[in-house]
DNA sequence: ACAATAGTGTCTTTCAGACACTATCCC
DNA sequence: GGGATAGTGTCTGAAAGACACTATTGT
């Protein structure tokens, strides 16, 4: 009932055996539709996963991981993990939940923090190179799903994705999976790549003219004042737009 | 960069020495204005602190809370421990965080986990009588937020709060803290007493007529058929309202 | 009559939704 | 000219924002 039993000594309790953190690395990977003209890529939302080489679940899929250590916070470690994994600094990494249940880890009383970071596809690219091993690679989000992992891990990347879909559409995440200046189709077609079901018809207009969501992003102009296009997916030109510092608040009262 | 080291055994790493919860009590209290006609009451955002006995921090106030054990999941255990502290059975009790930075808390290595609980103003009233003790109390926020409390529990609570808000407005758990038939001045209130800047012109009108919202909350109507009204707070009596299950999906792009 | 809450009327501006239409430009 | 993307025009109805106004009723 108080904080901490009158009887309290560390000595007196069983104490965990282990405070991992476990990382749901998505990307969304780019493949040329196989057409003769400019046109956008296929985007596929992907999670990169390791099979393990050793007792338990030895040769099955996992997240990658470690354990955590008593000079680092979680947080800490999940971002040394994941520059170790991937190379990358300064990626979005956010904390999501905990994994507890009893038995979920054979090796004893394991706590797990489960983190998501949304890499670029070419941060990743370099690395998987470097060590080529078949034991690390990128999975759709489905196959994964599909897949006998270790631990508890399908849970927590089911976890995941219900985080990423909200954050897609409620925070300005999408500007992870972007280059600092876009066209809107590109940002249209990571939200879809994210949240399948999303659908805005006059998507364009929305984003670019509608005063209450206060210019969440802006278009990008040359030096001299000119409109900035692109024309990278198209034969006609589009204008490239950055994220602004914005971060809407929502409400369902008003 | 694996998952776990080759030469991973239990004994070659040091192990946490507890994985407590923390748990945020949120409640709201009301006081009637001393006017001698009917009105709204007063209300204020408070959470339940309780006074340590023991070191580390002896004397200080702290976030009520518990170690917790390999047989339950650390959610499970929160809700021990709500449920010893308030003797409510089925309260809004959600995870938010963890806390590990190295040395916050003097016992050792701690990593605590924090959630945030709504509980109504009665359900604390008969615990709080019970332990009448002057170890347990709930302070205001402004209140718990000025005293100088044990480990890190400040930081837990303005995280809490950063947290409570957001709900406050993007979920209905609003209705955690209204009985199950509420006035729409009620509502209001709670969400003001919860989130300070909350302003919506009219309020009225948004919550009941707009087709976007979907109907998040419905007229309560009489076994008859006719309006089921209210008139506790007010002379002309007001329409009674319930929230129905919709839980509105919120975007910043549509 | 008045205090306190509970609404309604009305006007203007903005936004959403639909969808046909034009624009660009490389092949 | 056709294919692929990038927009614009235009109309309707719904919603937002402001704020003055009416309604109810215990004291």
């Amino acid at each position: 009932m108080t904080d901490q039993d009158p009887a309290y000594s560390p000595k007196h309790y069983r104490t965990p055996d282990g405070a991992p953190a476990d990382i749901v690395i998505f990307t969304i990977t780019s493949t040329e539709k196989p057409t003769t003209k400019k046109s956008l890529p296929l985007r596929r939302l992907e999670i990169l996963l390791i099979q393990r080489k050793k007792w338990p679940f030895e040769g099955h899929w996992a997240l990658p991981g470690g354990f955590s250590s008593p000079e680092e916070s979680i947080y800490a470690c999940a971002l040394r993990e994941l520059q170790e994994e991937t190379g990358v600094e300064s990626v979005h990494l956010e904390y999501f939940n905990e994994y507890s249940e009893p038995g979920r880890d054979p090796r004893g009383w394991m706590i797990s923090h489960a983190f998501y970071a949304l890499v670029k596809e070419d941060a990743l690219a370099a690395r998987r190179a470097a060590d080529d091993a078949a034991d690390v690679r990128l999975f759709s989000v489905e196959e994964a799903l599909d897949m006998k992992l270790a631990f508890d891990h399908r849970q927590i990347i089911q976890d995941a994705l219900i985080h990423i879909r909200r954050s897609m559409l409620t925070t300005t995440i999408a500007k992870e999976f972007l280059p600092a200046e876009f066209t809107l189709s590109e940002l249209y077609q990571v939200i879809q790549t994210v949240v399948p079901d999303f659908e805005e018809k006059n998507f364009i207009r929305k984003v670019t003219s509608t005063q209450s969501r206060k210019g969440i992003v802006e278009a990008v102009q040359e030096v001299d004042g000119s409109p900035k296009m692109s024309n990278r997916y198209s034969q006609r030109s589009a204008q490239l737009y950055r994220f602004t510092d914005e971060e809407p608040t929502l409400s369902i009262y008003g």
